[in-house]
RNA sequence: GGUGCGUUAGUUCAGCUGGUUAGAAUACAUGCCUGUCACGCAUGGGGUCACGGGUUCGAGUCCCGUACGCACCGCCA
């Protein structure tokens, strides 16, 4: 037996006993006669005591110890002389009377601590001993947590989890996919699956009436901290539902969770708010309602007011009021403009207005306006003294909106009212249908081809179907989308138009589609679903800033796993058998 | 595909306006220390300043390119 108890579980009460632990040496701190180690495993750290004068060969044994050298040690729990209150063991420690080196260790490349000396590109190189720091391991034993608990949930509201392929057809609708080649069926590839959407859909038409699956998904798209090319999705779908019944049960397993998980009893039904609303108020699909700061449209209001150009002949005009930031100085305004005029954001210049403490405005357009126009602002927008009031214009609302959007979040941000520790939970529904691509010259899903229109637009899909909405509904969680689904079609006429509008002939359509389409015609019931965002759900509640760091082991901004090396070369063997040949473009 | 920032000791970083032998902290090694727990003290070893080119009497420092890392835009049905 390697040991009779971890390195987190002894305590005072257990004063006397004999004990085995093994783990990890954490540190080693020599006093002469005296050495202390610390040895730890995942489950805490345990002070080990070695006396010279007691045992002067175990003694010096232990002095030869290294980091991260892994050991037994047999001995008896003692009550310490001075306790350590930070740790939970820190009342006992084990007098050591044999000491067994497991196996030695180099000196680690970073520091085996919670806050570890390695950045992150040695940290991910040896992530092995990196998961062996507490904070990285806390965040892996609460992903842990968290499915434990959405098996749980789903399992008691009747869901059957049933694993879909990983490798399945390519279609190219959508992110660009991962492929595998198949070496019994040469030149021809699998995919693997960006989501198991249409698979989903046949286990409804073969009547598993509740599923789910936690499940990896691919895409083979460009990496961001909150974006990695192999990711995790709660995935669910449900037959013989609306959508209030979906929004309902899984508004119910957002609850379950942050009760279970952080302890955050949420009573109140979350707030549904139009997907045009949202633009409008707040300039994004997933705002983040931790904070105000709400839109106030000028347009009208300024309309005939000045001669000031801009304004004029802008087709939208948003402003802001920050809180307080009357104060702002010039070089904090200018960086202000700077920001919003970054090309990332890309706004063509930035209007100010301060509201002073006698309650007059001071603002970058005094010139074009009148002392009352710009009192009548600080009305429209309801300022206050103290208060700054932001405004974008330009000629594309959207754009625009998008801009004013960054605009609040950066002004959020710094008036601290981003806190990791408040949940702002929300659904934004009535998603549009379809949105214009400018590079395909041609609507796309905004969602996917699969999303059933809301019953009252489909009549505007012959007419204007730019402006049907969709059976779509995201959740948002302080400005991130944590999960997001839709009523399905689930007529195979429905679905056949949908194609066509995509620009899909019939002959691609049943291409690439027709196993869904032919399943349509036997019997499909009425369906929908929902996949949740694992790794930024854990992210959230970790209060992380990369969904890398709940993830045991992800790869770097470019995709690659340090770690392994790869993606790498293959042998030309396996290209001969594949009977694929490379045609590099560069060397 | 694009933008920004970065790359200096094992690690995290400093290094100003170009100027003698590139520093700190930590880690590591050795010695001292019998109640430490971020122990302490002393000593020591440790550098292709990412790579290639250029400017200059002289480049870690300035310029160009490449590679790599991070963040973001595009992209992500």
């Amino acid at each position: 037996m390697y040991r009779t108890h971890t390195c987190g579980e002894l305590r005072l009460s257990d004063a006397g006993k004999t004990v085995t632990l093994a783990g990890w040496v954490q540190r080693t701190r020599k006093m002469g006669g005296m050495t202390f180690v610390d040895l730890r495993d995942r489950y805490g750290i345990t002070q080990l005591v070695f006396n010279e004068e007691k045992n002067a060969e175990l003694c010096e044994k232990a002095n030869k110890l290294g980091r991260e050298y892994v050991i037994q040690i047999s001995g008896t729990v003692n009550e310490r002389e001075s306790k350590n209150t930070k740790i939970p063991t820190g009342e006992i420690e084990i007098i050591a009377s044999e000491l067994n080196v497991l196996n030695e260790s180099m000196t680690p490349p970073f520091t085996i601590e919670e806050n570890s000396d390695g950045g992150d590109d040695i940290r991910m190189k040896y992530r092995y001993l990196d998961l062996r720091r507490s904070n990285v391991r806390a965040n892996i034993e609460l992903r842990h947590k968290m499915t434990m608990e959405v098996r749980r949930y789903l399992d008691s509201k009747g869901f059957l989890e049933i694993e879909t392929p990983m490798l399945i057809g390519s279609t190219p609708e959508g992110a660009r996919d991962f492929v595998v080649p198949s070496r019994m069926n040469p030149g021809q590839f699998y995919a693997l699956p960006q989501s198991p959407q249409t698979l989903k859909q046949l286990l409804m038409v073969a009547g598993m009436d509740r599923y789910f699956q936690i499940v990896k998904c691919f895409r083979d798209e460009d990496l961001r901290a909150d974006r990695q090319p192999e990711f995790t999705q709660i995935d669910c779908e449900m037959s013989f539902v609306e959508q209030d019944d979906i929004i309902n049960l899984f508004e119910g397993m957002a609850k379950h969770l942050f009760k279970t998980i952080r302890g955050v009893e949420l009573t109140e039904p979350f707030l549904r708010m139009p997907w045009a609303e949202a633009m409008k108020r707040f300039g994004s699909d997933k705002p983040d309602m931790r904070f105000g700061m709400e839109f106030v449209e000028l347009k009208d209001f300024f309309a005939g007011k000045g001669d000031f150009a801009v304004f004029n002949d802008a087709a939208y005009i948003g402003g802001i009021c920050a809180t307080g930031c009357a104060s702002y100085t010039r070089k904090q305004l200018d960086q202000l403009t700077d920001f919003v005029k970054r090309p990332q954001i890309g706004a063509k210049g930035l209007v100010y207005a301060r509201v002073q403490e006698d309650g007059s405005v001071k603002s970058s357009v005094d010139k074009f306006y009148t002392p009352e126009v710009l009192a009548g602002l600080k009305e429209q927008m309801n300022a206050q003294p103290g208060d700054l009031i932001l405004i974008l214009s330009g000629d594309d609302a959207m754009k625009v909106r998008k801009q004013l959007c960054e605009l609040r979040l950066e002004m959020g941000e710094r008036l601290g009212l981003r806190d990791k520790n408040k949940f702002a939970l929300l659904w934004v529904v009535d998603f549009p249908m379809f949105e214009w691509s400018e590079e395909e010259n041609r609507l796309m899903a905004m969602h996917h081809p699969f999303t059933h229109p809301k019953d009252e637009d489909i009549p505007l899909l012959d007419t204007d179907p730019a402006a049907v909405r969709a059976d779509a509904y995201d959740m948002v969680c302080n400005g991130i989308e944590v999960g997001g689904g839709s009523i399905r079609i689930h007529d195979q006429a429905l679905q056949a138009k949908m194609f066509e509008i995509l620009g899909f002939t019939p002959e691609k359509a049943q291409e690439q589609f027709g196993f869904l389409m032919n399943a349509f015609k036997y019997g499909a019931p009425p369906h929908g679903g929902l996949a949740y965002g694992l790794d930024r759900w854990v992210s959230i509640f970790a209060g992380l800033d990369s969904i890398r760091d709940c993830i045991a082991f992800p790869k770097n901004n470019s995709g690659r796993d340090v770690m392994l090396d790869a993606p790498g070369f293959i042998d030309q063997k396996q290209l001969d058998e594949l009977q694929l040949a490379l045609n590099l473009k560069n060397e």
